[in-house]
RNA sequence: GGGCGGUUAGCUCAGUGGUAGAGCAUCUCGUUUACACCGAGAGGGUCGGGAGUUCAAGUCUCUCACCGCCCA
């Protein structure tokens, strides 16, 4: 026995989302249950930066995508493993305390830096979980990690150590990409390429025998710190020239070497080029296989160095303007030509890397792209084509990666060296997580090397050395007593993640399982577009600044979003777009979702107006007793179930969304529940009997609407859920209810045919009414059918299902005449209008 | 220069070889007993250009152009 009561006219969006987000943490039906005998889903999320309040729209897009899906297999009966992380070491939070606090990491002490770090990762985290709350992120928060908590630091610094051991990672003093701004090395995935203007000039070196020797640089102020000078071995022009000596301009005659390499282009300038230590790639390249001269000129914070003499003080760029100035004075600048020009700069401070000299610790890549290439492949992916941008990135990887990072907050490499050895000290993995500044190193070393000096490594582990672990964190890989995750959840279900992160978090979680569990991390990874703001570029910090208004409202934050909306609609708009594929956001375009929602309560609004008190669903008819309408709309909604669960199969939420929307607002509410009203107005001549199969069918749809639904606006469907009395079902809550399943014999029913009859009724009449101007409301006197054919059949056929058509036509008499125009199908309807 | 994605209605986007679709916007009508955050109807498209395959191409192939992203 179920009873609908009658449901108030609106409702207020805020407060409904409170009661549900009650309702679902009371009863935690997001836990994940650890001695379930369920199947089990797990998921790995992407922990955002939680540095900045910098979430957008955007975001909310693509991790919504994520969640809709998460949502349908939690329905479909899966035991879910859905954490969230937050990643919160790195240069994004560096950067944000520097600016916020205004301070300087020169300046301030190593702890009180860390301090100003975490206080301000707290802050985030918590305006975070709020925001993925409101959203209504199904998240089992209990499972929550940061990158920088104990479990964390225990994961990455455990992954160094296994990485140690296994012999893929060393430490090695070469030449690193080198960010002058952050003062710290980068990794290749850390760099992006930007154009911009610049000048080349064509630069004079002095031959052996007094010639001038031409090489085309942008980088003149690099002169100080040429080494060598190269030319194809197959350039005639320069042929003499191997073996010999140059003399550098401007250097008193230093002379460097005159060296050849099949990569020099001889169509380049003139087919000269000079090697310095470092303008690039291609010079560190050279340097390491000719064992070139080692002259540093610039240091790490990117200013000149006493070796470059006169020069000494400077940046890079005064130092050319100066330098081309004595070379022009010298008139060995023999030409200069304006060019546009790419430059690899670092990608959080978007200025030019540069290479510097420094010890670090680099993981093996380079040799076992094989290996990556092949995990690779046996991941699914969604959608397939992202899989390129991995392969391409794989095949195009130049650098071993370096985990280095001369920063201060982040987790610390447990490690010690041995001054007078040089040994490295590991920690033991009991003693994890540790930092070597604070913590003595293990007792055998301290005995080993007693009256050394024995000193901490004071650099930290980029972010993604951590990051890169996630799904061992989540798997509790570190073996740690307060942790609910096992590596029975590993390797995890799903990744889900942007694809701007796939050349990093993706790449690097690949390695990272490969080396230390020789499996993929996860069996199938998902990759969302970005949500791009109404010019179609990125949503930026600028964009979260300028459009706010006086109420602190902005279009593009999704807490001003959710608030004026609500969290169905945001969410609904999500799926707007196809996996993988980048949408534009418009404001307005949310109102659709809120629109969706609006019908959505008032459909129940009707449909527990007309079902009432006392329903008794063991009374309702079969289905094959049911009238035309009902059979034909249940047939429709169980192929939609069908569809919908084919879509989700393929990850693909969008279809899904696209398919029950269609079939909502079309089939259900404008066709449907305008042919049933009749059937519960007086003055149609419908029986108990029409009446119940009625009632049945608005019970049994609104149930199955509701279920499908529930991914896409979760709070919505799940109040009338409830309000419905959980249709007398025994779930705390519609979410964990079990997904609609198409059933066999409703699917593969026939005998709907003549519903084609009422449906081209009830659309010849609204056309003529239309054309008439008579309101939908009026009840006709009469329709007539016009028959082109003289079938008898038909006419027989139509007068079986006479109250259907004189419902769909709104009219009291139903006419049939035969028009004897001899067209088969000919079929017309003329209304009149009742009297007054 | 190479790669990936895109180019469909004014805007944002769907589209599975078989009569071009949705929402928003526009126009007309309708205060109707779930909903005006509504309903009915209408207008609006050489599906980026060109070539090819096919009985049939928005869809498959080739080519060119433009946009976005990634890599040189």
């Amino acid at each position: 026995m179920v009873n609908f009561p009658e449901l108030d006219k609106s409702f207020e969006n805020t407060e409904l989302e409170n009661k549900c987000r009650k309702l679902w943490d009371d009863t935690g039906i997001y836990d994940y249950d650890q001695n379930s005998e369920k199947p089990l889903f797990s998921v790995d999320t992407p922990p955002p930066y939680v540095s900045a309040a910098h979430l957008h729209v955007g975001h909310a897009m693509s991790y919504t995508q994520a969640e809709i899906l998460i949502r349908y297999k939690r329905m479909l009966g899966y035991n879910i493993f859905y954490p969230m992380g937050f990643d919160d070491n790195g240069l994004p939070t560096e950067r944000y305390v520097e600016q916020k606090h205004k301070v300087n990491k020169k300046k301030i002490s190593r702890s009180d830096f860390r301090a100003l770090c975490i206080d301000e990762t707290q802050k985030g985290a918590k305006t975070y979980e709020e925001l993925w709350r409101s959203l209504g992120l199904s998240v089992d928060w209990s499972l929550r990690y940061s990158t920088i908590d104990d479990r964390s630091r225990h994961t990455a610094q455990k992954s160094f150590l296994d990485l140690y051991e296994k012999g893929l990672i060393y430490r090695s003093d070469e030449p690193v990409q080198w960010d002058t701004h952050f003062e710290t090395a980068l990794a290749q995935a850390d760099c992006e390429t930007i154009e911009r203007k610049g000048k080349m000039y064509d630069i004079a070196f002095e031959g052996p025998d007094g010639e001038d020797l031409i090489i085309s640089t942008t980088r003149p102020e690099l002169i100080p710190a040429c080494v060598a000078m190269y030319c194809n071995p197959d350039d005639a022009r320069y042929k003499h020239l191997v073996g010999k000596m140059a003399k550098v301009p401007l250097s008193d005659g230093r002379e460097v070497p005159i060296k050849t390499s099949e990569e020099v282009d001889v169509e380049f300038g003139t087919g000269l080029m000079q090697v310095c230590t470092f303008g690039d790639g291609e010079d560190v390249k050279k340097w390491k296989e000719d064992k070139l001269d080692t002259r540093i000129i610039m240091g790490p914070d990117g200013k000149m160095t006493e070796a470059a003499g006169k020069y000494a003080g400077l940046d890079a760029i005064n130092a050319r303007a100066n330098i081309v100035n004595d070379l022009k004075e010298a008139e060995l600048i023999r030409a200069e030509q304006k060019i546009v020009q790419n430059v690899t700069v670092g990608e959080r401070s978007e200025q030019p890397v540069e290479f510097v000299m420094a010890p670090q610790w680099f993981i093996n890549v380079l040799d076992h792209k094989e290996r990556f290439r092949a995990r690779m492949n046996q991941l699914e992916w969604f959608p397939d084509w992202m899989k390129v941008r991995l392969e391409h990135w794989i095949d195009g990887l130049k650098y071993n990666w370096n985990i280095s990072r001369q920063r201060f907050y982040g987790v610390p490499f447990p490690i010690w060296y041995v001054q007078e050895t040089g040994d490295v000290i590991l920690a033991d993995e009991a003693d994890l997580p540790l930092d070597p500044l604070e913590s003595q190193p293990p007792k055998w070393a301290q005995e080993k090397y007693a009256g050394m000096t024995i000193v901490p490594e004071t650099d930290v582990m980029e972010t993604w050395m951590t990051s890169s672990v996630s799904p061992l964190i989540n798997a509790n890989w570190a073996g740690r007593d307060d942790v609910k995750g096992s590596m029975d959840i590993y390797p995890m279900d799903l990744r889900v993640q942007a694809f701007e992160i796939i050349r990093t978090w993706l790449f690097y979680t690949l390695i990272k399982s490969e080396y230390h569990t020789d499996s993929l991390p996860w069996k199938n990874v998902m990759i969302s577009g970005w949500g791009l703001n109404e010019q179609g570029k990125k949503v930026s910090k600028r964009d979260l600044e300028k459009f706010t208004d006086a109420n602190g409202y902005n279009r593009y934050d999704p807490g001003s979003v959710v608030e004026k909306y609500g969290a169905d609609a945001l969410r609904y708009w999500a799926a707007n777009s196809q996996l993988g594929q980048d949408l534009r956001y418009h404001e307005k375009e949310v109102k659709d979702g809120r629109k969706v929602v609006v019908k959505l309560w008032n459909v129940a609004r009707m449909a527990f107006m007309y079902m009432g008190e006392n329903v008794e669903p063991a009374n309702f008819p079969k289905f094959e007793d049911r009238t035309l309408e009902d059979r034909w709309l249940l047939k429709k909604l169980h192929q939609l179930a069908d569809e919908m669960t084919t879509a989700f199969e393929g990850f693909d939420y969008a279809s899904a969304k696209e398919k029950l929307h269609k079939f909502f607002w079309g089939t259900f509410c404008d066709n449907y529940l305008e042919l049933t009203k009749a059937r519960f107005w007086e003055n149609y001549d419908w029986d108990d009997a029409a009446r119940l199969s009625a009632q049945a069918t608005l019970y049994d749809s609104l149930r199955i609407l509701l279920g499908l639904f529930a991914p896409f606006t979760p709070f919505i469907t799940e109040e009338i859920y409830q309000q419905a009395g959980k249709f007398g079902e025994d779930y705390s809550s519609l979410h964990v209810s079990a997904w609609p399943k198409a059933d066999a014999e409703i699917l593969g029913s026939d005998g709907e045919a003549d519903m084609d009859y009422v449906l081209k009724t009830l659309a010849g009449v609204r056309r003529l009414r239309s054309e008439q101007q008579i309101g939908a409301g009026s009840l006709l006197e009469s329709v007539t059918i016009a028959l082109g054919s003289t079938d008898g059949d038909v006419s027989a056929r139509l007068r079986g299902i006479e109250m259907s058509l004189l419902s769909a036509a709104r009219a009291k008499a139903l006419n049939i005449e035969t028009a004897n125009d001899g067209e088969d199908t000919a079929f017309t309807i003329t209304p009149m209008a009742a009297e007054g």
